[in-house]
DNA sequence: GAAATCTACGAAAACCCTTTCGAAAAGGTA
DNA sequence: TACCTTTTCGAAAGGGTTTTCGTAGATTTC
């Protein structure tokens, strides 16, 4: 580790003493402000430079009444969700010279109001709330006096701005594609019924699947979003309908372990049977058998989108109000289309 | 979102002036500090709540000299070994009632040194910095003013103090796991061969292997950290070592893709084969098949320790210096031990 | 040469809180 | 009553920076 002596960080006083000016011109002429000669601002830069001088941006921020920091409240850093979004946001903030606080409340109601007591406390300019499912969350009230910006989980209150991936849409969009690729018989293997983010994505699939004037093979399987379950899913479904043509998965996980069973019951994927699945987490579906076709949701995008709200907030734009669905993308993988 | 409106926070003059006493006197009230007459404080306190104050951290600050923030420099937060280290570190902080600034330097040094000057322009009272790989990362200088500890990632700095896993107590783990499982043929399938955590765990097990009397067999392959490369790799290996009876993969990832292989080729796991892992992935590891023994570095302690750390230098404590190197362990599973 | 105009700089206020120290009030003692 | 102690409170400084405004000196104009 590095010197820990207290030695009191170097001030705008010293530079200005150093230099032989008053502070009041040290400050202008290293901000650019004000008339100071250019001899005096080349000295007064100089002798900064040489001291290290960074100035204390707490003092600043003391008049300015602006912070130039921002709140991240994430409920579990641990899902797979949080870090594209976090990364989005970070990134956006970071070309704004805007640092963020990240404050993790553990999916705990009274850790977040302890979180939002400490960010209000640094005075952050703005707060981005970042939930872990697409279900509606409690709403932080209106009286927080900063802009606060939903992420992923929309708000329960109306009046609060909230960003979320478009599920219906991706549900949607993985019918179509598997209905582009020519099938007819589609089964839906889902996660826990319980999230919005299933019943989303199967009502998306349902209203594609009307159009082309079809319906889902059996009921749509739902229990837990895991690979175990993608499994024991796919090896009832394909005895209960071996006629199936494809499988459009609730996640990845879920996928793979479509992909799995299919194999140990010698069905070839995507010619005999096509596999979609859902949130495009590379990891698994690039290293599997075939690789995976998915659905995207954009996250870092969705981060990165928050933050530019809280931007504009900050800068007394009207951001506006209710849930924004953002949209997602089909990446498509071999698991619904042979390799050419 | 949430009243824009410029509305001037509420400040602890605000507070006084409506109960009736000086700053100093509602200061004194809040804090506990100095005499004030229990009907003071108690008037004082329920305005303060009325109006929902809370004291401005940056100008309790300017007076401490101390902020109650750190940094978290990371240099890649896509990363899977980002995340339980920072929220070890986030949550060790938190209980500090200390913030933590997240800067995330996408692996760029120009960016990494542009945030540092950003946390010390912040006048952060501590720096953790995350690497992404055990390999040793260039020290961000002895002449920063406040304590610096590195996680993950060493510096190349012996002065600097490093918190690093154990990656050849690793190794040995599971060489002696497998050993007691009594395998005696072990192969080695790790990733790129250029990281030094792959170098360490190869190590690690051919010292454990050593002391039994016996070496792997053949050479250890290295590739790629990807579930390809094991099922690639395992496939060569049980080609032209059909006795191998354990193979240990340098990540889970690989192991993965080991445990297919061995399922295409009708190996049976563990009876014929055994299988361990490296990272404890928990989605990996306890959605295989069989499920994967593996070795945990125990990310999320080490975050913490480096918080603790921290502090300790924060409170004036020597913290010491050069790369430690913290436990690991072994987490079993079945695919080194049957089932009971 | 005096007046007017610029230019370059400095003094001081403001931001919000904590802390020290002195003062006033209240109560007790001789 | 005079003095002392205890209790309770307030004035003011201090922290680092930005900004406004005033001033001294230099330069130009008639």
């Amino acid at each position: 580790m590095s010197d820990t002596t207290g030695a009191r960080a170097v001030t705008l006083g010293d530079v200005a003493a150093r230099a032989g000016v008053s502070i009041s011109t040290a400050s202008k002429a290293l901000n650019d402000r004000g008339d100071v000669s250019a001899a005096t601002r080349a000295k007064v830069r100089a002798i900064a430079e040489e001291l290290s001088f960074t100035p204390n941006a707490m003092a600043r921020g003391l008049l300015a009444g602006r912070t130039g920091t921002v709140g991240l409240l994430t409920s579990d850093l641990e899902g797979r969700f949080m870090i594209p979004i976090l990364m989005g946001a970070e990134d956006a903030f970071g070309a704004g010279r805007i640092n963020v606080f990240l404050c993790d409340a553990r999916g705990d109601a009274i850790r977040e109001q302890h979180h939002l007591k400490e960010l209000l406390s640094r005075r952050v300019d703005g707060i981005i709330v970042v939930g872990r499912q697409t279900d509606h969350r409690p709403s932080l009230g209106q009286e927080i006096p900063v802009p606060v910006v939903y992420a992923y989980a929309p708000s329960d209150d109306p009046r609060d701005l909230s960003l979320t991936p478009d599920n219906y849409a991706g549900g949607r969009l993985a019918i179509e594609h598997l209905l582009a690729c020519g099938r007819r018989r589609i089964a839906h293997i889902s996660g826990e019924p319980s999230y919005a983010a299933a019943q989303d994505r199967l009502a998306g699939a349902r209203a594609a699947l009307a159009e082309a004037g079809l319906d889902l093979v059996g009921e749509p399987m739902f229990s837990e979003w895991t690979e175990h379950w993608g499994r024991d899913a796919a090896a009832m479904l394909l005895q209960r309908h071996p006629d199936i043509d494809a499988v459009f998965c609730g996640s990845d996980q879920i996928a793979r372990g479509v992909l799995d069973s299919a194999r140990d019951l010698g069905r070839s994927v995507p010619d005999d049977l096509a596999v979609i699945g859902y949130d495009n987490w590379e990891v698994l579906a690039t290293n599997a058998r075939p690789e995976l076709t998915s659905i995207d949701a954009n996250l870092q995008q969705l981060g990165r989108q928050a933050a530019l709200r809280v931007f504009d907030a900050i800068d007394g734009i009207d951001i506006g109000e209710g849930a924004h669905h953002l949209p997602v993308r089909l990446v498509i993988r071999g698991s619904t289309i042979a390799r050419r």
